[in-house]
DNA sequence: GTCTATACGCCGATAGAC
DNA sequence: GTCTATCGGCGTATAGAC
């Protein structure tokens, strides 16, 4: 099916939706789901105050409606458990990555998780997919003596803390020139594989 | 001592400014700041609602005084830095003991971090003096040739990440038992030596 | 589909009685 | 020092014109 043609606009319609959708990532990002109100988001925008809950229905779906691009990339994921060290390595790196190329969203899903938000029930397919991975990764580790930890859950902790650190911090200013998420990727492998192994 | 009996309280005033500050660390954590409002923090802590700025002054302040009981503890630590494997070492577990101990004001102090909040301004002191000395002790720590990275900055960010999520986190149901801060704390300081050596 | 105007509730802060 | 009552403002959501 080609274009409607002539109507007013080519998709008018997605430009906008898109539009509310840029302005409420920024804005969730730097001040929170509950610090951000709907007039700012439509203001920054530049449109009126009716079209989020028209186009999304409200605030609240209009937030979760933001995670859709990054749903996929997660339950995608797979790794290969007959080669824990490999698998391991390659999580890591794939993760780096992800915070690199949605590190708004992830910021987001951290402010989420941290305050254990009553949003997290519509957000569990996003953030739960890599903590399930990583367990089950470090848990076949643990049992071919690649790794050395207290528990699982402490390895899993201690895994995801590195990688979510990766990225720069905004409340540093930090100095020198910045990595390249792929050399960041790959030292993050190489501090957490050295990090877990034996001695 | 027996109770002060009939006057009309002991500590009334030092008694309903703790009730107050219970209950707002408490919200403030599991809510965020923009998320807690102060009709909520009055009613958990059964006072009126005049109180909270008849004894802060705001909320805003507040919420600044919450952090008091850690601003000294920040400020006083020490390091060696003539010896700064050991001085890795310590920080570690230091940070990793207030991080349990502390375990709500630092979930907080993460949130405003991770928004990049205004309220920052009058918590560099809480927060800044950590960062600092990590910074210090892992530059000394490269210089001697201890560890290995491609920047102080990215190794700050991976050992705090190690250590901010050296906790428990609440949204994972952890099913086994959870180690002590104290095991805890080796672990984490094995973890970061290890993962920032010189292979 | 997009706008303006408005409904209605909760927000933080304070005035004033006790 | 603590309460209740209330202020002005901003929150989300929607009705109705275009």
């Amino acid at each position: 099916m080609a274009k409607p043609q002539t109507p007013p606009e080519p998709d008018k319609n997605k430009e906008v939706k898109e539009q509310i959708l840029r302005a409420a990532k920024t804005l969730f990002t730097t001040r929170g789901y509950d610090g951000t109100s709907v007039r700012q988001i439509c203001e920054e925008a530049d449109v009126s105050l009716a079209l989020v809950s028209y186009h999304f229905g409200g605030k609240e779906k209009l937030f979760y409606e933001l995670f859709n691009p990054i749903r996929e990339i997660f339950r995608n994921q797979q790794f290969d458990l007959a080669d824990p060290e490999k698998a391991l390595k390659q999580f890591c790196m794939e993760f780096v990555r992800n915070r690199y190329s949605e590190n708004e969203l992830i910021n987001i899903l951290q402010q989420e998780l941290l305050m254990n938000s009553p949003r997290l029930d519509m957000l569990t397919d996003v953030f739960l997919p890599s903590w399930d991975h990583l367990r089950q990764i470090l848990q076949a580790c643990k049992q071919c003596d690649i790794i050395e930890c207290p528990s699982v859950d402490t390895a899993v902790r201690f895994v995801m803390g590195t990688l979510m650190y990766s990225i720069q911090l905004p409340f540093l200013n930090q100095s020198g020139p910045a990595q390249t998420p792929e050399e960041t990727a790959r030292f993050a492998a190489d501090y957490v594989l050295k990090g877990l192994s034996r001695r």
